[in-house]
DNA sequence: TGGTTTGTGCAACATTGTTGCAAATCTTTT
DNA sequence: AAAAGATTTGCAACAATGTTGCACAAACCA
C-alpha cells in the first residue's frame, strides 16, 4: 500500500531529511492505522522531545503528508495521507473507522464517501465520516488486542 | 425545533435543577450551532468555574442531552441532541457542517446520513460526518462574521 | 568544504483538563 | 415548611498538553 520508503517520501514533499523526520514519518508506515501525538511520544525506542514532535506533525500536515483526523475524545489523530495529496491540494475525503473495542483508528482509503445532500447555501469543500464501531480484527477475536 | 424549555429538558433526563445546568443548557438552546467549552466559558455573563462546565457537559453528554461532535482541531464541541436520544440510547447518526468561514458548526439533523459500504468484517455502529465548505450565512455576505 | 538555511532541544510559559474536599444547593420526606 | 440526605459547586492544587524564544546542531546547496 505505501510502498515508498521515508526518505523518499520526505524528499517529494519539499521537507529536509532529519533523524527525527526519518523515524516520525516511519512509525507511520509501519502503523497500520492512525497516530496521535501521544502515541508517537511514547513509540519505544525514540525518545523526541515533544516539541520536536508538535512541530514534526505540523510541517507533516503543511505538505501534505499527514492529515489530521477529526475525533471526539481529545486526542487529534494524524494518519497518512494518499498519494494523490501535496502542498496545495489536500485530498482527504476518507472514510476512518475507529473501533470501540480495541481502540485503533484506520483510514479506508478505498471506500467511497458517500455524497451527502446539503440544504441550499451550503457548499462543501471537504466531507469526512467517521464511523464507530467493531473492526475486522475485533470481530474474530472477542477478547480484543487494546483496551 | 427545540421548543422546550430548559428547565423540563434537564426533568426529562434526570438531571437536578441548577442555575448553572440551567444558563448552560439555555446557552445550548439559544446558539443555533455547536459549542465549545471555551464558548461556554467565555459566555457573557455567566462566569462558571471552568470545573463546573466540564462536569456539567460531561453529565449533559451521559444523560443524553448533548453530543460530542468530532474536530480536526483541538476543540471538542457539543451540540444538543435531538429528541430521540436518551441516557440509554444516543441516536446521532447525523451530519455536521463547519464553516471554514465563520467558524460555526450547526448540526444538519435533517440531512440524512448517507450509507457507507465498510469491508466485511467491520460492523459499524455509529456514523458521523463532518463536511466543511462555506455556510449558506457565509455565502451570501463575503465578508464573514467571525473569523 | 564552507556558508546559509532549517530543524532541534531546552527552558519557561500558557492553556486545558482532572481530582479531592468542604461549603452550598437541590430534592425529598416528614 | 423545615430538616435530612443526596447531589452539585467552587476552590485549590495538580497533571497533562500545547506554545514560544533562543542558542546550538544538523541538513542543504553551491
Amino acid at each position: 500500500m505505501y510502498a515508498k520508503d521515508a526518505r523518499s517520501l520526505l524528499k517529494e514533499h519539499s521537507l529536509s531529511v532529519t533523524e527525527g523526520r526519518l523515524r516520525i514519518l516511519e512509525l507511520f508506515l509501519r502503523a497500520n492505522g492512525a497516530l496521535s501525538h501521544a502515541d508517537i511520544e511514547k513509540a519505544g525506542d525514540a525518545p523526541f522531545d515533544r516539541v520536536t514532535v508538535y512541530r514534526t506533525l505540523q510541517s507533516f500536515v503543511e505538505k501534505g503528508l499527514l492529515h489530521p483526523i477529526p475525533t471526539s475524545d481529545n486526542t487529534v489523530r494524524y494518519a497518512l495521507c494518499n498519494d494523490t495529496c501535496t502542498e496545495a491540494h489536500h485530498q482527504d475525503d476518507h472514510v476512518h473507522f475507529v473501533c470501540n473495542h480495541c481502540g485503533k483508528t484506520v483510514c479506508l482509503d478505498h471506500i467511497a464517501v458517500p455524497s451527502v445532500h446539503l440544504p441550499t447555501g451550503f457548499s462543501p469543500r471537504q466531507v469526512q465520516v467517521i464511523v464507530n464501531g467493531v473492526c475486522d480484527a475485533c470481530q474474530r477475536a472477542p477478547r480484543g488486542p487494546k483496551a
